[in-house]
DNA sequence: TGACCAAGCGCC
DNA sequence: AAAGGGCGCTTGGTCA
């Protein structure tokens, strides 16, 4: 626990403080915006001691976004590193693959942090654009706060519901080792199917088996079993799918990740290249859908769960100011909107967005795509030079400024070989998935930023996937915070693209449980 | 025994 | 319904 530390006004001499979170308390009500090192450092134990804060600057997420801003993608971006680059001094290895370094024994004094904050202030100030990297430095940061808050607050989660579900499903918990009753039943009816026992969780046992059966397997993927006709496929497919969620979700991982009727998850800001978020242990951005029912809002409480809808289509359309696509993204449902640009198909529409924005090339997309180069020729051209950059190893940047990861020297090594193209095509799908995938990833950044300041009273962001929020509030608090993310998606998409004639839909809903949300 | 990889599938 | 980019997480299986 921290109880003692260094404050440094901005102007002011250091002040040593005994009692960290009662100094930051009662600064806070000045409002101030806090500069530290790292907030997963600091944050979680200024939470526990009750203590909030309305804004930061983390220190280690910006040297982040500038190290890949300048092309230094990987290098170590700690305040510690960053000070020591400064000064010319060896500099201590901060990547992930170095845990037993990500905490350092003796922290960088406060003086030592300003010196890094002035350095990236000089550095945000010489970019083109410093305006935008600005927002994208204090969306991040804000992102810090609440990840932090979102693992101390957790997402409810009722256990009793929880285990009545698994029991449903799968029978009752077994003992340790054994498998639930309904999961070994299924596995037995695989066997038998075979007439000699075979381990469903063994890729090669089912591939030998289907073998001797006659039935030739490159994969045991779900798609490829489907499509075959044997005794064994129907309660091998079933198998799978309860084996998984008694893996993944089932009571060891409730056991462990679930307190006081609480999913307290870890997130990771920026875990991802892209700026989206992933989880450290928990596994919160894969919950599957059937676990919705066992999230409930507390007694008096509701849950207000909001997603964008058609969230990267829009990023396009306003990033590439394609006139006929911002069109259609005034509209509630954009695919219908387009479906008369594409025969009047609505799922035709659909393959064509997703084919420019993801480099598909199977089935129909090649058509589609000659259609939407037609009619909607600056979307097209966007996430074309999006793919070009890819393939001729240069970076890409989102809208606020995130840059794509240089290739790397494999990558470099292999362009020229006989695997050459392969890697030269999948590179172009990567930076063409980029800039889409990293500016919608900014857009729910800012637009939570903006949410959480808008919330009041007890309300609180209880959990976010990528283009999705839910807020767990008091139920006389569902209107106003109905109201108030609708409002932020609207902010958010004024504060990064100004004035485009793109809307940003954001309908939220109030529920008891998550699993009526849809 | 532990480290590591591949397969597979959940989410967006 | 899926295609296809990004992830996390578990199991089985191999290798030192």
């Amino acid at each position: 626990m921290v109880t003692d530390g260094t404050i440094l006004p901005v102007g002011g001499p250091a002040r040593r403080v005994d009692d960290l979170a009662r100094a930051v308390r009662e600064l806070e009500a000045e409002r101030p915006r806090w500069v530290w090192a790292d907030a997963r450092e600091v944050y979680p134990l200024l939470l526990a001691k009750g203590v909030r804060v309305a804004r930061c600057h983390d220190v280690t997420l910006t040297e982040g976004l500038l190290l890949a801003y300048e092309g230094r993608y990987g290098q170590p971006r700690s305040a510690k590193a960053a000070h020591a680059r400064l000064h010319g001094l060896p500099v201590p290895d901060d990547r992930p693959s170095m845990p037993d370094t990500l905490f350092a024994p003796e922290p960088l004094g406060a003086e030592a942090v300003a010196e890094v904050l002035a350095d990236q202030l000089r550095r945000i100030e010489a970019l083109p654009e410093p305006g935008r990297f600005r927002l994208l430095v204090a969306a991040e940061s804000a992102g810090a706060l609440i990840a932090a808050e979102m693992g101390h607050d957790g997402m409810p989660w009722r256990r009793d519901v929880h285990d009545a579900l698994l029991t449903e499903l799968l029978g009752p918990r077994p003992v340790h080792g054994m498998r639930p009753a309904k999961l070994q039943a299924l596995a037995d009816e695989v066997s038998a199917a075979f007439g000699h026992p075979v381990n469903p969780d063994s890729v090669q046992q089912l591939i030998k088996a289907f073998k001797g059966a006659g039935v030739a397997l490159k994969t045991t993927r779900s798609w490829e079993l489907k499509q075959l006709d044997h005794p064994a496929i129907a309660p091998l497919l079933a198998y799978k799918e309860l084996a998984r969620l008694y893996s993944f979700h089932g009571w060891v991982w409730a056991d462990q990740w679930v307190r006081d009727g609480r999913f307290r998850a870890e997130y990771v800001v920026a875990g991802v290249v892209s700026g989206r978020w992933a989880t450290d242990g928990g596994g919160a951005l894969q919950i599957p859908k059937v676990m919705r029912r066992v999230v409930v809002a507390d007694d008096g409480w509701t849950l207000i769960v909001a997603d964008a809808a058609q969230l990267e289509p829009r990023v396009l359309a306003a990033m590439a100011a394609d006139g006929g696509l911002a069109r259609a993204a005034g509209e509630i449902d954009l695919y219908s909107a387009l479906a008369k640009s594409f025969g009047g198909e609505r799922a035709n529409a659909k393959i064509a967005m997703l084919s420019a924005m993801y480099g598909g090339t199977s089935g129909d997309a090649s058509k589609l795509l000659a259609v939407m180069r037609q009619r909607f020729p600056k979307a097209y051209q966007f996430v074309e030079d999006a793919a070009k950059a890819g393939e001729e190893g240069r970076l890409v940047r989102s809208w606020l400024g995130r840059t794509s990861p240089p290739p790397s020297e494999g990558w470099k090594s292999l362009v020229s070989g006989p695997e050459g193209s392969r890697a030269i095509r999948d590179r172009g799908r990567f930076t063409r998935n980029f800039v889409v995938q990293a500016t919608a990833a900014e857009w729910a950044l800012v637009l939570m930023a903006v949410l959480r300041g808008r919330l009041s009273g007890p309300a609180r962001l209880v959990f976010f996937q990528h283009d999705e929020i839910m807020v767990h509030c008091p139920l006389d608090q569902a209107e106003e915070v109905m109201a108030a993310v609708t409002e932020s998606a609207a902010e958010a998409s004024r504060l990064l693209f100004g004035g485009t004639p793109v809307r940003f839909p954001m309908e939220a809903v109030a529920v008891s449980c998550y699993a009526d949300a849809k």
